[in-house]
DNA sequence: CATGAATGAGCCTTCATTCAT
DNA sequence: CATGAATGAAGGCTCATTCAT
């Protein structure tokens, strides 16, 4: 009994987390509502500050970056070239962002948390978006050697980065463009190689220049 | 005396537009309140109403749109080779973006209001964003040439706007992760020329490739 | 010069009584909006207030029951036998409250206002129902004959009056249960007339009674 | 516990439906506040949000036919002649619009409403007026015989519904004309009894006639 | 332990009214 | 004299949160 209960409970907050990351995702953290999350959930409204203290707390906990160290981790180990390990990193990192089948809604939150800071924004940074700045400067580095300059490798990170966000985040508003845009697993695909192709060309010739 | 009432009354309209360009690009259109506006224009909470109707009238006026067409048209009529246009064209709009200094805190709501969609998105795309990705697109074009795709050009185009806008909108992560980041003129300058640098190595290498 | 603004002005106040009974008639006093007056009238929002004081002021002066005691008056002066005098009136009064086309909305607010008490509501007591309850309890009188009690007359004059302020202040009911009903002139005759008989038939039966 | 929490809850509703009533009935849909309904029922002011959605859910909720069909039922079971239940009719619903210690001030609403039409008036109109007008119509129909239109018969009920409502929506009015009338027992029987006279000495001349 | 009920602050908006000109 | 601008109280409603059970 104690058994069950404990399974329960912890059902609720798995099935909680589970909710927030998908109402999260879809509204940001300021239009989401405890009260829509607590319904998908089959939880009552209490539950969110029963089991997370508050909605801040539910959101902090909902951030879950597995699937994102995951990438990096098999991107570092990958028996490949640093170009194609650009490569590879583009591809499933906007496969994480764009794909709706994609299991990981749950990194998406992130992007979608950075246009309207919450207190969770430190965790996010520290946890997340450090180290990924991190792994980008390394991978970046090995591809444009060592002539430049540290500033100049970070900006080359955040242009890579930027061009991947972009179409996260701007989701809307190029729909709006071109309203036949479907991000299904081969519009993906292009994507990221046209994202790679573009970042290489950049790379190289900083490596070269 | 009709003079002194038509004076004062567009001072109030034109507060009310300062304060609601500062809120909604601090705050975005579903975090600003519309009392916060009124407060910080030193106006009655009815004032939005009366003035522009509701909330959604006030943002579609506060969208102004003037600097980054006139950035635009400056552009389309400068005397230089597209390459230095697209660079002249990247450093204008950092400085638009970023600059604290600059009149117009006015279009970074753009961004801002790109993750959010309210009912003034339509508007914004229309009237704005539309027509700066046409512009870009045929800047582009002069510079990789007819043998690359529409598709490919237009992806090019947001490689462009991704990085550029990726400073604006990530501006509280990119703060935490390099504290000592400040968004002065000179480094505006030297973000645009990363940015230029970056993206004319890849067009150019499309059009060679 | 003063002449001409002094009938600007008398004009401003007629447009504005004009407006008043428009929208006091289809909207009650609470519904009805001071701006929405103003704005019928091409008038200034601040007219109402500055020509009647207030509101209240406005509908104590838009009240108007000229049409209502012409009526009576001619009604009362008619060389017809009682009965073809109540049929007269019952169809003078019909057409006062439902035909469209009726010069006096007038006097339709009378009744819009009844089932919503303002202060106005003694003004219309006094100076129009009082005397019409009187008038129809006269020609009642004549009709039954000095058998039956005051206070059955008034009942009779009150069973009148119920059936013909039924029709106007039910309007939006009877149009759900027949939606084909409209209150054109034929229809508002032959709904006078069956009020005529009906009455007639039981006020006959009282002096027959 | 359960029991106990249930019970709470339902004293809640219970409490906010017979403000709702009280209120509702006293100013009109428009006229009454939430605020002030909620005060009277001692409950928060999102009390009625929480319990009934909205305003309107509220007064739709609050409307409750049961005594209108209860009296229809009756009647309609009972073993008389047309004309006795006519007059059974008139008092049992003269009662129900017009004593205050009637357990339902409930439909009172009904009729208060009408000069105010909101979204619920469909529902009022449905449930409760359209199943009145055909239950009397049936009546009518019995006692005029077959001689008789429909669409005279039709307006024989509103000739009935209308000199009862008058009493009940003109009061304001009637306590003016005649300040020393209460509504008690007596008088609301002897009222009865009246229109139930002047009708059926009407409906019997139309069979008649 | 978990919940449905209840809370009160705050949202945008509407309104009759006032005031400076 | 007449007006457009401005006011502030109040409206219905939503929300994250708390509380009694």
């Amino acid at each position: 009994m104690t058994d069950q209960t404990i399974t329960a409970c912890e059902q609720t907050r798995a099935r909680l987390l589970e909710a927030a990351r998908e109402v999260f995702s879809q509204c940001g953290f300021q239009g989401a509502t405890v009260r829509e999350i607590c319904r998908r959930a089959d939880a009552n409204v209490a539950a969110v500050n029963y089991h997370f203290g508050s909605k801040d707390g539910l959101l902090a906990e909902a951030l879950n970056f597995a699937q994102l160290k995951a990438l990096q981790t098999e991107n570092a180990t990958a028996d490949k070239c640093p170009e194609k390990r650009l490569r590879l990193f583009v591809h499933d990192f906007m496969l994480m962002l764009l794909d709706e089948k994609s299991a990981s809604r749950q990194c998406r939150m992130m992007a979608r948390e950075l246009a309207d800071p919450t207190p969770a924004l430190d965790k996010i940074v520290t946890e997340a978006i450090a180290p990924l700045h991190e792994f980008l400067g390394r991978l970046v580095r090995e591809i444009v050697g060592s002539k430049v300059s540290e500033t100049e490798c970070r900006r080359c990170v955040i242009s890579v980065l930027g061009q991947c966000s972009f179409y996260y985040h701007s989701e809307p508003v190029l729909q709006r463009l071109t309203p036949e845009l479907r991000y299904d697993r081969n519009e993906i695909e292009a994507i990221a190689g046209h994202i790679a192709d573009f970042s290489l060309a950049a790379l190289l010739a900083k490596r070269n220049g």
